[in-house]
DNA sequence: TCGCCATAGGTACGATCGTACACATCGCGG
DNA sequence: CCGCGATGTGTACGATCGTACCTATGGCGA
């Protein structure tokens, strides 16, 4: 009848569960949280509710509530560049790169806006803290570096530019995109 | 000896003073504290004495804090927009519209990149909730509209996101701008 | 001139937070 | 097989916060 679930602990005292990568479950709730609540809203207890530890797994996995979200942060615009990448890898010539950057901008990178509401909180992080400002130009550096495999430089400044500030106007606006004038900006953009 | 100051006081109880537009005073101390420690590190009392107002007027001039955020960033992108007119207003012809684009993207328009932060703070809370989103597109309203007096509809587009963009690479960057490279980005948008 | 009420000012309350800390548990090296 | 240190858990403390509320003041209409 027992579920063969590790050692047949018997129940003396607390719930004491083997956890070996505790500390990347609490930076991905710690995401989720975020995302949810902002990262003003964010405290150690609503991450300990939302990654299912207690409290005093906390302070015992970050030295502080800024180790936490420097960590989060750092996971996920690794994880978004990576999907960039990953993105506009399969492109062979320029218009097919043209194409990506285009879908790029449209569409979502990580399911319903949650990416664009994090990089927000994030670039205000880094508008006022320096720390994070490596992590976005970590992260700059590396879409750059993207584009640069199918673009020249300066072109390719002009794109990551361009995709900022359209990925931040789909955010804002309540009107959807319009995808011609999308690629219509696009093939201004490549036409130095 | 004794300073001409208002009607005479004599010092019983604690100091009152006549202070009718105090409520402006509160938003714009609201301002300078979300500059400089962020929504996330603004409260009633520090507000209140950045504005040197007791505690008690916060809650007697706003319904609550969200009430008080609101009308600052309300103030703050009416003075940004304003702003922004005022510098595209000049141009005549394309050309130096174009100048003038230039110039807004690579220059601060309030000082030492506070409009920036306090930028960043508002996107931050407008990617979560409905009532910030309404007070952005009124402002990309603006914009789009003092753009479209200079540039056909779909260049204006493009030039506005391409002045958020860069702006934002701007402020993240360490490496300041290239304004060749903003002349450059600014001609091919309007080369469609 | 007088009294009313909009405005100003001080303080207390309950909630929430970050963090410290004492104690429990058990994997694993010896 | 043992014990010790890494890891997990519960709780308490002091600080800060938003807000309510009561009192005091004095500008201004009657």
């Amino acid at each position: 009848m027992s579920e063969a679930a590790g050692p047949a602990r018997v129940d003396r005292g607390p719930a004491r569960r083997y956890d070996p990568d505790r500390r990347q479950r609490i930076i991905a709730a710690c995401l989720d949280v975020i995302a949810e609540r902002g990262v003003a809203g964010t405290s150690h207890r609503r991450v300990a509710a939302a990654a299912d530890v207690p409290l005093g797994s906390m302070t015992y996995h970050f030295a502080g509530m800024a180790e936490l979200l420097q960590e989060a942060f750092g996971a996920f615009t690794g994880t978004v560049a990576a999907t960039f990448e990953r993105r506009m890898a399969p492109a062979t010539d320029e218009e097919s790169a043209r194409a990506a950057v285009v879908a790029l901008i449209c569409d979502d990178l990580l399911g319903v806006d949650r990416e664009l509401v994090l990089t927000h909180e994030l670039y205000t992080l880094a508008a006022r803290e320096e720390s994070y400002r490596e992590l976005t130009n970590a992260w700059m550096r590396a879409s750059r570096a993207a584009l640069e495999r199918h673009f020249d430089p300066a072109t390719a400044r002009i794109l990551d530019a361009l995709i900022e500030g359209l990925t931040i106007h789909r955010a804002l606006d309540t009107v959807p995109h319009d995808r011609a004038l999308v690629v219509d900006a696009v093939e201004r953009a490549c036409a130095g």
